[in-house]
Parts: structure tokens; sequence; C-alpha cells
DNA sequence: CGTATATATTCAAAATATTGAATATGACAT
DNA sequence: ATGTCATATTCAATATTTTGAATATATACG
């Protein structure tokens, strides 16, 4: 292993995070949890148009933090690492915020084969999320 | 503790995050370390000009990730939590980085009044950051 | 006082990121 | 094939961030 300059470390270190520090991301990466979901679940979960959505979602794929899965005309995201979640989890005491607060949103539901198109707030309610 | 939604939470998560996320200031608290680090220390360290690492620690002041500590015409930046440090190594899996790659680029050593103005090299050799 | 040194601030230009709108693709059903 | 639904991509406008240059402040010292 050799040993990299500062300057370069830093610089990897910064991309992925630069990816994940943004409010729409994050909260994208909660709603996705520990299981996987689809387009239409993120659109239903948290308001906002299909085509938004998919952009944040190439970003964070380009950036290898997402894997995705296409069945059918779905395209199923998840967490390449989960232990994303604990680390998120654990930036919540930067901003003044309990752990617990953020981990009550990570949705743990896996969903083998999202319920989708039945992805409605009667499956997963909106509240919850 | 009242539930936040989670555009509220994320919003809130992203700030700190979106602060840490640029390769020049992980360079800076990488630098900083456990200890604490004046501007002329980190000037050596990481070879910019006064200037740019006064405006990148006054961003992270302000997002209260640092603490300073006037002694003299002397200004020491530390850390507010060092657990930051640890988060950071965390992240590195990421990046497809080794966390030792970059655990060792962490100045643990400590300068209760570090040697500025011999803030040098010779003291802290650069090689070693 | 004036001068030197350490650090902070302001401002503008350049680079980058975000967002919305429109449209494209891919898969399934008829 | 055609239509429809789920998702992806492109493009341009806007907003934000980054960076450099210049300058200001604060402290110590003579």
């Amino acid at each position: 292993m050799k040993k990299q300059p500062i300057h370069d470390i830093s610089k990897k270190l910064a991309a992925p995070l630069n990816i994940i520090a943004s409010p729409q991301r994050i909260a994208i990466l909660l709603a996705i949890g520990k299981g996987e979901a689809c387009v239409c679940h993120l659109e239903t979960a948290l308001g906002w148009r299909q085509a938004y959505i998919s952009q944040h979602l190439m970003a964070l794929r380009k950036a290898d933090i997402l894997r995705d899965r296409r069945e059918g005309r779905y395209v199923y995201y998840s967490l390449k690492d989960a232990s994303l979640l604990d680390l998120i989890t654990a930036s919540a005491s930067l901003s003044g915020l309990a752990a617990e607060s953020v981990s009550s949103l990570i949705n743990t539901q896996t969903y083998p084969s999202c319920a989708c198109p039945h992805c409605t707030p009667a499956i997963i309610p909106a509240s919850s999320l």
C-alpha cells in the first residue's frame, strides 16, 4: 500500500461525500434504507417529480453509492453499502440532532419485489418516511 | 422529542456534511487532527496561501466544526468533536480507500502551545502530514 | 506612537451544482 | 405495431461555490 499525499487522499475522500451531502440525496438514501426501492416509491415517499428523483439517483449511482436492478419496467435501487446509513446516523451529532431522530427515518423494510405498481401510501405510509 | 419530517432532517444533516465534503477542508481537518494548529502551521503543512486557508477555516468555524483559541498573535484551531476524524476515516471505504491510508494522515500530535512561530517543517515534518 | 507579524474579511471572476422542462428509452400489453 | 407506464437523459437557466487578489484587523514589540 503506497502512501499517498494528503491532497490526493482528501480529494478522493471528498468526492463521494460531496454527492451524499445534499438534502435531496440524503432523503433518498434514508427512504431507500436497508431495502430497495423503485423510483415510483420514492416519488410517493418524497413528493418529487420522477425526472428530478432520477437525476439524483443517477448522481448517486455514478458515485458508486447505489446499486440498480431492473425487473420488468421497474428499477430497484439499493445502497451498495448499508453501513452508509450508520455513517449518516453518526453525522447527526454534527447537526445537533439526536441519532435516533435520523435512524427512525431509515426505511428498514425490505421489498423483495416492492409492491409496485402498488407502491402507494397504503403500503408504505408516507407518514412513516 | 418531536418527530421531524424527512426533508427537514435531511436538510440539517446535509449542511455540515456539505462544508466538510471538500478536498481542501478535509485536508485541513486531517492536518489539525486531534491536536490544535495555527494558520501558519497549516500554511506549511498544506502549501497554500494564508488567506485561502483562513477562508476555509472560517467556513468550518461557521459550521461549528472548529473551535478557535487566540493566544497572542496566534490563533489555534481544533476540532470541536474529534470523533469527526473517525467519521472521515469511516468514509474511506466509500472512496475505495483503506481506512488506514486515511488514519495515517491524521495528525495525532497535540501542540499545547504549538511551537509557532517555529511552526516549521523541522518541528512537524511536512512528510508526515 | 509606528512597524512587523498573524490572521480575517471583502469583493469579483470563474467554475460548478441545482433545477425545471422537454424528450428519449425500455418493457409490457393489446 | 401501437399505446402506455416506468425510468433515463439532455439542455438551458439559475443559483451557489470556489478561488484569487486586495485589503483590513489584531497583537506584540520597540
